[in-house]
DNA sequence: AGCACGCCGACT
DNA sequence: GTCGGCGTGCTC
C-alpha cells in the first residue's frame, strides 16, 4: 500500500545496534511529538519495544518504508537536550551504540516490553476434528482462560518450539495474538480521610457525636480525626487515623459507607527524606575556610577542581557549603558516591542541612521508586535539588546543574566493566557539568594518580585545594609494619595472627576500644585441596577453582555463581583429607573468636551484605558499639564513619601489591591509606598494624609514612616508562566464544591487524588469568595510545578493523568487546 | 539483542 | 518421520 506520510520520527532502541530507525507518523503526532519523549513502536516481525525520539523530519526513507508507530507514552518528553548530548559524547567516547546507554539510564520500568497474549478467535467456531492433538490442546484451554501467553502454551504443550503450532491456529482461524504493552510504573496511592462537609460546623458536628453514642469506637475515630486535623493542616492518613484511635478498618469503613467520612487517594512519594529540624551548616574550622575559599578561587578559572583531603579532614562540611551555595542560586547538585552502601549514611548527614531537596539514587532502589526521582529531577522539583547517588545517577535528567562533586574520585566502582556503556561515572560526570557550564568537585584523601596529575602537571587542567589536617587536630594514625614471614620463622604466629597484633588486639579490648581487620579476600578459605593427589575441585563453566564458603557448607564460583555441596571426599582420588589454602574474612572471623572468646565479632563482606538493609544493619551495630571486632573486605575501607576505633590491622598486604595490574601498587597504597583512614577519630591516636611477607616494599613504606607524594611521581614515573595512563591510554579489546580455537585465531588476526596501524602499541593477545567465564573464552588485546595521537582517528581505525573483522564469516559468531579506558 | 528461518543429526 | 540443535541474516 502507497503510505502518504510525511512525517518521520528517528528513534533509539534499547538494543545494542548503530542503525537509527525511521518510523511514520501522523501530522497530528509530529505536532505533539518532542524530541525525549518515548514512543512504543513495532519492530521486527512480532515485538513492541518503547524507542525514544530523537529526531522529527519530513525526510522520507528511500530504501524501505517506514512503518508507522505504536502509540506515544509520553506527554512530555522524559530526557531534555542536554542529556542527548551526553549521551551522543557517551555514545562516541566509550565506543557503545545509544541504545546501550538508553538502556542503561533509563529506569527499566520505562522501557516497556511487548507480550504475546494468545485468545480465542470468537468470530468462528472450529470443529474439534480439524486440529491436530497439540492445536487442541490450546484451542481448549482457551476455553476457560481467556488468554493465555507464550510461555503457558509452553508448558501446556510441555516442548520447546510452540510458535508454528500457534501459526497452524492462527491459520486456521480458531485464535488470534494481541501484543500487550504493560506501564511498570505504578504510582504509590495513600488512602485519605475527611469529614463529609456537612459536618464542618461545631453544631451539626455535636449532633452527630450524639447520634454515635452506641457506637463508641466510631466516636474515638471522629475524635481523632478531629485531633489529627487540629494538629495539623496536612490531609489525614487513614493509617494515622486508625492508629490514633485504636480502631480497625472496619469501623472506618462502616463510616464511610455512612457518608459520614470521605475517603480519597493522593499519590505519594515512596522515598522522603523529612526532617523537621534543618539547621544551618556548622561554621568551618580555619583550615576548612582556607580549603573552600581555595576551591572557590580555583572555580573562576577552571571548572574542575581537585580536593585533596586526608581522612577525617572535613571534606563533607566543605561540600556542605558548596551545596548551599548552588542551591541559593536555585540549581541542581549531583553528589556522587562510589558505594550504595554509602548513601544512607549520608543521607542522614546531609538530610540536616538540607531535609527533603535531597533525593537518593542507585541500583537497590525499586523501579518505582526510581521513576519517582527521575521526574523529580527532570521537573526541578524542590524534592531532588541534591541527589545523592551510585554511579548511573549521572544519567539523571538533570537540566539546572549548577554542581557535581564526585566524592572518593580515586574509587573503581565508578568505572561500569559490564555491561556496555562501559563508562566511567567521573569522567562522564565532567563532560555532563561541562555541558551546564556547571563545576565538578573530585574529592579524596588518595586522589587517583590520573586526577592527580590533571591538577598538578599537564598544564595545570584541573584546580586543585588541600586539606591536610584533620578535623579537630585527630592525630594521624600510627602505621606499625609487621613482618609476618619472620614471626612465622620465631613461631610467633597463632593461625593468621602476629603475636604484635594480638598484642594490640588485647590491648584495645581492655580498654574498650573498637576493632577493624581487613582482608582482602571473601570467603572462608577461597581454595580446597586433597592432601594426597592435590586436586582442587573447578567450576564445570569457568576456569577456577571453586571456594569454600562456610555458612551454607558449599563449593562456589565467584564467576558465574554455580554452587555444589562440600564434597566428604576428593572428587579425583577419593582420599578424605582435603585441605583449606589461602583465608579470607570467614577464616579470619572464626580465629578471632578463638582468640578472644569474649569479644563480639561481626563481619562483613559480599556475603553478609547482600540484602537490602543488611549493610547498613552491620554499620549501625558496629556503631551503636555491640560489636568489638569488624572482619571486612574492600568494604571497610570506604568512608565510613566510625568514632571509636582504635586499632585497625591488615592481615595480608601482599595479596593486594601481587595482584597483576598496572595500578596494583596505586590500588594497594589508596586501600592501606584508607583502611588507616578508620583508625583513631578520638582523642587518642589510632594505630595500625600491617602484616606482611615484604615490609621493605616502596608502597608499603610509603603508606606507612602517609607519603603520597613520593607515591605519586615514583609510580609516574612507572606509568611513563610502562606506557600507561596517565601518560598513555588504554583501549582493551576482548574476544569471547565458546570454541578454544576460535577465540585463538580470531584474537591472532585482530591483532595483527591492529598492529598493521599501532605498530608496538598493541599487545597480546593474551588470556586473563581466569580465560573461561561461563563457558565461554576471553583473550583481550591491549592498544596503547601515545598522547600525540588522536583519540578519534584511533577509534575510527579500531571500529574500521573491527568491522572487517566480523565480515570474515569465521569471525562473525566471536563476540568483540571494545572497553576505553579500561581501569 | 531477539527472533525467524533453514539445515542437520538424534530419537519417539 | 519429527524435535530440537545451532548458524545466518534482519530488524525502520
Amino acid at each position: 500500500m502507497y503510505n502518504e506520510s510525511i512525517f518521520f520520527i528517528d528513534v533509539i532502541l534499547p538494543i545494542p545496534l548503530e542503525k537509527q530507525f525511521t518510523y511514520a507518523i501522523t501530522k497530528a503526532e509530529s505536532e505533539f511529538l518532542k524530541i525525549g519523549m518515548r514512543v512504543a513502536v513495532p519492530f521486527g516481525k512480532r515485538k513492541i519495544y518503547t524507542a525514544l525520539v530523537l529526531n522529527i523530519h519530513q525526510n522520507a526513507p528511500i530504501t524501505y518504508e517506514a512503518k508507522e508507530i505504536h502509540q506515544i507514552l509520553d506527554e512530555q518528553p522524559i530526557v531534555n537536550e542536554f542529556q542527548i548530548k551526553l549521551w551522543q559524547w557517551m555514545a562516541n567516547y566509550y565506543m557503545c551504540t545509544l541504545g546501550d546507554i538508553l538502556r542503561a539510564a533509563l529506569p527499566s520500568a520505562f522501557l516497556l516490553e511487548s507480550e504475546t497474549n494468545v485468545v480465542l478467535n470468537k468470530e468462528e467456531t472450529i470443529n474439534d476434528l480439524d486440529l491436530k492433538d497439540d492445536e487442541f490442546l490450546i484451542y481448549e484451554a482457551l476455553q476457560h482462560q481467556s488468554s493465555l501467553k507464550i510461555e503457558d502454551v509452553t508448558n501446556i504443550l510441555d516442548k520447546k518450539k510452540v510458535l508454528p503450532v500457534i501459526k497452524a491456529l492462527i491459520e486456521k482461524q480458531a485464535i488470534h495474538v494481541e501484543e500487550e504493552l504493560f506501564e511498570k510504573y505504578k504510582p504509590k496511592l495513600i488512602r485519605y480521610v475527611k469529614l463529609n462537609a456537612i459536618y464542618n460546623n461545631e453544631a451539626s458536628f455535636n449532633e452527630l457525636m450524639n447520634t454515635l453514642n452506641r457506637a463508641p469506637k466510631q466516636r474515638q475515630i471522629l475524635l481523632s480525626l478531629f485531633m489529627l486535623k487540629s494538629a495539623t493542616k496536612k490531609p489525614i492518613k487513614v493509617s494515622d487515623v486508625l492508629k490514633k484511635s485504636e480502631a480497625s478498618s472496619a469501623q472506618i469503613k462502616a463510616l464511610i459507607d455512612k457518608e459520614i467520612l470521605e475517603e480519597y487517594y493522593l499519590k505519594t512519594d515512596r522515598v522522603s527524606f523529612d526532617n523537621d529540624e534543618i539547621i544551618n551548616s556548622k561554621d568551618l574550622n580555619s583550615d576548612q575556610e582556607n580549603t573552600l575559599n581555595k576551591i572557590s578561587k580555583a572555580f573562576k578559572n577552571q571548572n574542575v577542581t581537585l580536593l585533596y583531603g586526608v581522612t577525617s579532614s572535613g571534606k563533607t562540611e566543605i561540600y556542605v557549603k558548596l551545596i548551599e551555595d548552588v542551591l541559593k542560586q536555585g540549581k541542581q547538585v549531583l553528589y556522587l558516591v562510589p558505594e550504595i552502601a554509602l548513601t544512607s549514611q549520608l543521607v542522614n548527614r546531609l538530610s540536616v542541612y538540607f531535609g527533603n531537596q535531597i533525593s537518593v539514587y542507585h541500583s537497590r532502589y525499586s523501579l518505582n521508586e526510581r521513576v519517582e526521582v527521575w521526574y523529580h529531577v527532570l521537573n526541578n522539583s524542590d524534592k531532588a535539588k541534591v541527589v545523592l547517588g551510585a554511579r548511573s545517577s549521572v544519567l539523571l535528567p538533570f537540566n539546572n546543574l549548577g554542581l557535581i562533586i564526585v566524592d572518593e574520585e580515586h574509587e573503581q566502582s565508578y568505572k561500569q566493566f559490564d555491561p556496555a556503556p562501559r563508562y566511567h561515572a567521573r569522567d562522564t560526570a565532567v563532560v555532563l557539568a561541562n555541558l551546564f557550564k556547571a563545576k565538578t568537585l573530585l574529592g579524596s584523601a588518595t586522589p587517583s594518580i590520573e586526577s592527580y596529575f590533571n591538577a598538578v602537571k599537564k598544564e595545570k587542567k584541573y584546580g586543585f585545594a588541600e586539606l591536610k589536617t584533620r578535623y579537630n587536630d585527630v592525630l594521624m594514625p600510627e602505621i606499625e609494619l609487621v613482618d609476618i614471614k619472620d614471626k612465622h620463622k620465631r613461631k610467633r604466629m597463632q593461625g593468621h595472627f602476629s603475636d604484635r597484633l594480638i598484642e594490640e588486639m588485647t590491648e584495645a579490648l581492655n580498654d574498650d576500644n573498637q576493632i577493624i581487620l581487613f582482608q582482602n579476600r571473601r570467603g572462608f578459605s577461597p581454595i580446597i585441596e586433597c592432601n594426597t593427589c592435590g586436586h582442587s575441585p573447578q567450576c564445570p563453566n569457568c576456569d577456577v577453582s571453586l571456594t569454600y564458603h562456610q555458612y551454607k557448607n558449599q563449593l562456589r564460583c565467584h564467576y558465574c555463581g554455580y554452587a555444589m555441596a562440600m564434597p566428604k571426599n576428593c572428587v579425583a582420588c577419593g582420599s578424605s583429607e582435603l585441605d583449606n589454602k589461602g583465608f579470607g574474612t570467614e577464616q579470619i572471623e572464626e580465629e578471632v573468636k578463638a582468640l578472644f572468646p569474649k569479644a563480639k565479632v561481626a563481619r562483613m563482606d559480599l556475603d553478609t551484605t547482600r540484602g537490602k538493609h543488611s549493610y547498613e544493619r552491620i554499620i549501625n551495630a558496629f556503631e551503636q558499639h555491640e560489636v568489638d571486632v569488624l572482619v571486612g573486605t574492600q568494604m571497610v575501607t570506604k568512608g565510613l564513619d566510625f568514632r571509636n576505633v582504635k586499632l585497625v590491622g591488615v592481615m595480608n598486604a601482599d595479596s593486594l601489591l601481587n595482584f597483576p595490574d598496572f595500578r596494583a601498587h596505586e590500588r594497594s597504597f589508596q586501600l592501606m591509606q584508607q583502611v588507616a583512614g578508620r583508625a583513631g577519630r578520638t582523642d587518642v591516636r589510632g594505630k595500625v598494624l600491617i602484616q606482611t611477607y615484604n615490609p621493605y616494599h616502596k608502597i608499603l613504606q610509603q603508606v606507612s609514612t602517609n607519603d603520597y607524594l613520593s607515591m605519586f611521581y615514583e609510580q609516574l614515573d612507572e606509568r611513563y616508562n610502562y606506557k600507561y595512563p596517565p601518560i598513555y591510554r588504554l583501549i582493551k579489546v576482548t574476544l569471547r566464544h565458546r570454541d578454544y580455537n576460535k577465540v585463538n585465531t580470531g584474537a591472532d588476526w585482530l591483532a595483527k591487524s591492529l598492529r598493521q596501524i599501532f605498530r608496538q602499541q598493541v599487545l597480546g593477545p593474551e588470556f586473563p588469568p581466569v580465560s573461561r567465564i561461563r563457558n565461554q573464552y576471553h583473550k583481550n588485546i591491549l592498544i596503547k595510545i601515545p598522547q600525540n595521537q588522536s583519540l578519534s582517528k584511533t577509534k575510527e581505525a579500531i571500529l574500521k578493523i573491527k568491522n572487517s573483522f566480523l565480515s570474515i564469516k569465521d569471525f562473525r559468531p566471536i563476540k568483540v568487546i571494545l572497553n576505553v579506558d579500561n581501569y
